[in-house]
Formats: C-alpha cells, sequence, structure tokens
RNA sequence: CGGGGCGUAGCACAGCCUGGUAGUGCGCACGGUUUGGGACCGUGAGGCCGCAAGUUCGAAUCUUGCCGCCCCGACCA
C-alpha cells in the first residue's frame, strides 16, 4: 500500500484527494474554488481532447473559439436558460483599476463602469446563437456543426479537484440544423460518441439515457446523458447532450429559407465533457495503491526502472535497454526509461504506482544475464519474468488487456451493485448501501422531488434501452411503464 | 449562505489550557555508507507563529475584530 494513502474504506473521499494531489494530476489554488491542473493532469486531458477532438471531426465537426465575456443581455434572451445559470454567474462590471488615493494597492475605478455588464461563460449558447443569426441564412448554411474547446465559470459554493470548481475545462459543441429530426439526431449521435470514449479509451461503462425535466440542462427540450458508477456507488454524470428546439432560435431570431423559400427558426442542439472525466477516471479505476490510468489516456504507459549498484551496471543495463525504447516508440508506446540517479528502484516503483503507470519493466544485472526483464502490471499488481527477446509484443499485447480489464472489472463492479427494487422500505434501505437502482417511476416531478428529500437519492437518468414494463411506482405505487436508474450523484 | 474545525519552516503537525521570544517528522543542502519494493548515519540551512488592535515588564500562547482555508448541509458538470 502506498505510503500514508487513506484506503477507500476508510475514507473515500479523502482517497480520492490524496490521489489527485500526490499522483502529481492537481493542487488547489490561491484562487478559491480553482485548481491548477499539473502538467501530470493536464497530459491526461491532452490524451482525452485529442481522441474526442478525433472523433468530432469525424463526425463532421469544426473547431471555433468565440468569447469569454457574454452581455448580460444576450444571456437573459433565452428565459428559462437565464434562469438557471442566474445564480452562479461571475459578473464583469468595470474595465480598469487605478492606484488608490488613500494609500497602497489598486482600487476598481469607479469612473470605468461598463455600461452594460459582462457575463463570464458559465456556457456559451447565448453568444453562440447570437452570432449563428449572422451565419445563417439559407438551407444551404445548414447544418453547422461547430465545437470549441475552452474554459467556462460556474460560481460554486463547495468544490472539489477536477469534480466541482467555479472554472473547468472543458468542450462545448453546438449545432444547427434544418429539421427537428436532424437535430435530435446529432444529439443522440453526439451522446453516442461520448458513450463510446467513455467505454472505450477512459475504460468506463456508462448508461445511456435521457434526462428527467427536473434534472435538464435550463433551455433544453431533451437533455441526454451518460452516467457512470464509481467504486463508492455513487453516480457520476460523465457527458451530456441536449435537444435545444429553436428555444435559441427563437431567442436569438435565428431564422433560415427552406427549399420552398419559406422562413423557419433553426433547430440546436449543444454537448459537452468536461475535465470532471479525469474525476470519472480516477474514482473509476484507482486502488488503495494509487492512480490506476487506462493505457489508452496514460501519458506514460510503459516506465522502465534500471536495477543497479555501480555506474558500471547502470551503463550496461542503459546500453541493453535503449534499442528497447527505441522499439516501443516505434511501436507507438509512450515509454519512460527513467535512470535517474537520485531515487532509488524501491521508491521508483512506489512512485509509478501512484501515478498509476500501467506497465512497468524492471531490468537489473540478473536479467542481464539471464536475458530476462520483470514485467509488472498496474492493473493487477502482479509481476513476472520474462524473456526480452520479443517483450515489445508481449508489452503491446499486455496494454490492451490492461484496457480490457479495468472496463470489464469496472462493468462487473456495476453490475454488482445496481439492484432491481419494488417496495419502498427495501428502498431506503439499499439507498444507504450505494449502487445504482432500478425501479419503477410514475413520471411525476413530485415523486422525483419526495424520493430525493428522504433519501438525496435523484433519478440519474430514464436508459434509453429500458425495455417497457408495466409496474408500480416504487414510492408512490402509481402505474409506471419503465423503470428509471435511482441514486446519489456526485 | 447556515453548522463545525483549522491557520506555527516547502509539506504534515506539536507547543497555547498554566505568557518568558519556537520544536518534531518529511522534504531540502553537504559528506559518508547503501541500492531486486518508498535506505541509514552525521552535519547544516530554513519561521514577523494568517493580519490588526488590545492586556502585560514580556504574547505563538490571553482578549477583540478582520482575513483565509478545510469539512458537513442547500445548489450544480
Amino acid at each position: 500500500m502506498a505510503k500514508g494513502l487513506p484506503t477507500r474504506a476508510e475514507n473515500y473521499s479523502e482517497w480520492y484527494n490524496e490521489i489527485v494531489k500526490r499522483a502529481g494530476l492537481a493542487e488547489n489554488s490561491a484562487v478559491r474554488g480553482c485548481m491548477v491542473i499539473k502538467p501530470y493532469g493536464f497530459a491526461i486531458w491532452e490524451k482525452m481532447q485529442r481522441a474526442l477532438d478525433d472523433m468530432f471531426k469525424e463526425t463532421g465537426h469544426v473547431n471555433a473559439y468565440f468569447p469569454l465575456f457574454v452581455p448580460k443581455s444576450f444571456l437573459e434572451k433565452e428565459e428559462e436558460h437565464a434562469e438557471g445559470f442566474a445564480k452562479e454567474c461571475a459578473v464583469v462590471t468595470h474595465y480598469r483599476l487605478k492606484a488608490n488615493p488613500d494609500g497602497k494597492g489598486l482600487i476598481v475605478d469607479p469612473a470605468a463602469k461598463l455600461e452594460e455588464e459582462l457575463i463570464v461563460r458559465p456556457t456559451s449558447e447565448a453568444v453562440i446563437w447570437n452570432t449563428y443569426k449572422n451565419w445563417i441564412q439559407s438551407w444551404r448554411d445548414l447544418p453547422l456543426l461547430i465545437n470549441q474547446w475552452c474554459n467556462i465559470v460556474r460560481w460554486e459554493m463547495r468544490t472539489r479537484l477536477f469534480l466541482r470548481t467555479a472554472e473547468f475545462l472543458w468542450q462545448e459543441g453546438h449545432t444547427a440544423h434544418a429539421t427537428e429530426q436532424e437535430a435530435v439526431e446529432e444529439a443522440e449521435r453526439m451522446l453516442e460518441v461520448y458513450a463510446t470514449f467513455a467505454e472505450q479509451w477512459i475504460g468506463l461503462p456508462v448508461i445511456r439515457g435521457v434526462k428527467t425535466p427536473n434534472e435538464r440542462f435550463a433551455g433544453a427540450i431533451e437533455t441526454y446523458c451518460i452516467e457512470a458508477m464509481m467504486q463508492d456507488g455513487k453516480a457520476l454524470q460523465a457527458g451530456t447532450s441536449h435537444f435545444l428546439g429553436q428555444n435559441f432560435a427563437k431567442a436569438f431570431d435565428v431564422k433560415f429559407v427552406n427549399k420552398e423559400n419559406q422562413l423557419e427558426y433553426a433547430w440546436a442542439t449543444s454537448w459537452g465533457v468536461t475535465t470532471r472525466m479525469i474525476g470519472a477516471l480516477i474514482m473509476a479505476h484507482s486502488d488503495d495503491n494509487g492512480l490506476v490510468l487506462p493505457p489508452k489516456l496514460a501519458p506514460i504507459q510503459v516506465v522502465i526502472v534500471p536495477i543497479y549498484k555501480s555506474p558500471e551496471d547502470l551503463a550496461s543495463i542503459s546500453e541493453k535497454v535503449a534499442p528497447i525504447v527505441d522499439e516501443l516508440k516505434a511501436a507507438g508506446i509512450s515509454v519512460k526509461y527513467d535512470d535517474d540517479d537520485q531515487q532509488r528502484s524501491g521508491w521508483k516503483f512506489a512512485e509509478y504506482e501512484l501515478k498509476g503507470v500501467p506497465v512497468r519493466l524492471g531490468v537489473g544485472m540478473r536479467d542481464l544475464e539471464a536475458g530476462t526483464v520483470e514485467v509488472a502490471r498496474r492493473d493487477t499488481l502482479s509481476k513476472e519474468s520474462r524473456p526480452l527477446e520479443g517483450i515489445v509484443d508481449h508489452v503491446n499485447g499486455l496494454l490492451d488487456e490492461i484496457q480490457a480489464n479495468i472496463y470489464k472489472k469496472a462493468l462487473a463492479f456495476r453490475e454488482e451493485n445496481t439492484f432491481r427494487v419494488d417496495t419502498w422500505d427495501e428502498f431506503k434501505e439499499q439507498i444507504e448501501k450505494g449502487g445504482f437502482i432500478s425501479a419503477h417511476w410514475d413520471g411525476t416531478a413530485e415523486t422525483e422531488e419526495a424520493v430525493k428529500n428522504e433519501t438525496k437519492a435523484t433519478i440519474r437518468c430514464i436508459p434509453l434501452n429500458a425495455a417497457a414494463e408495466a409496474g408500480k411506482d416504487v414510492y408512490s405505487g402509481k402505474e409506471s411503464a419503465r423503470r428509471v436508474i435511482f441514486a446519489r450523484a456526485y
């Protein structure tokens, strides 16, 4: 076990916080509620960005950039949207500071008050649809498929590294379409992109679903989501995709002329995933020794640690290892040969385990003589001695195996902790133990609210693949057509 | 914004109750011995004790007021 790292069983949230800090992913900043993403954490984000961006491009999207500031009047235009975000907005009121006449330091120059306040974007629908108004005239201008990578600010009272901070990084896709059907298909397509990314890259099984009206994005007609289970049995929303109908087109007067020469409002979607996915990755796979990274997102996939006594030994190990490093690189594997003389091998083993490096190769003098290498995998913590010959192929296969294994493990965990519940007593008992509860819901906001008040559990989603099944609401006893997923959530 | 806790070296903390000018561990620097799972010994550097005012001969310690951070709740990706 890592030195002094709290265990998941002892204190799950402290375990999480410590992993984030000790693995060098992020730390709290001097600015309240904001985080500093450190190089190792940012490297994971860069890998996520790369993979997602490729998927966005493959589905026909292009990147652009819109301003950080949203004039208050823009935000106001779509009423529900405005209401939903109003209570968490940072507002710019002035554009200048000046020397404090009463002493040292600076004060806000009262003479430099902005005519109209600017909101630091909590999301960009308003700015973007205000822009789209000028870009869209004809059906020939559609669909408009644009994404941007940026930061946003949502003034949170209580923050946690990666999971909830006042400022965070994300991507937001904003598309405009000529027909309702096309927009709905886009929202569903992007949800599937997210689900694929979560499952195949993060190794995180997700439930695809739609939100209840209560949980919907402010201004959306339908919110699709992917929900994942963390190791403490709580749910975490890993991505959302919205069908916005014509709400924003109407608010910003975005009309186009269709093939019949008639004016119509454009149909919209928006979709986003955030740096929160890094939190999901940590909480889904890591163990009491530290981080466990899926090979596809690991900044370092393979670390090679030389084990030696004298500088001469190190030299001969380095000589033997050099071609292997080259071969691994040639095979597209990111590898680090850690010949740093400042730290001992035992220290390095522990350190790379804490950092979640999927595969570690240990090479010592004994290996040199025997033509072997010690192969250690992070996900199972198992070690074996293998012939140096053919090691690159072996590692390549091993990375795939680890990627598959951590997904399998997470899926098995979710299945073991998902319960079909049909009585209210059972519901209350189970929710205390954690996990997902699949239960009947009568479709009313009243019941949803009552369940939340009594148990802190919310409806995470109505699964897209939910089979029609007549039943009785677990709380109210009223008629229900299908089961939904209840859980306590992050 | 309500309830609780905490601000002392880069980090984690002790000292405060019972006032006398600051200590431990990790880390850091140097030297040596070590090296197949977080080495050990020795020497050394490093602090306006969150800020401000008050009490006192004297304040990290007592009083008051600020500021900041963390945890628990309501809100949220």
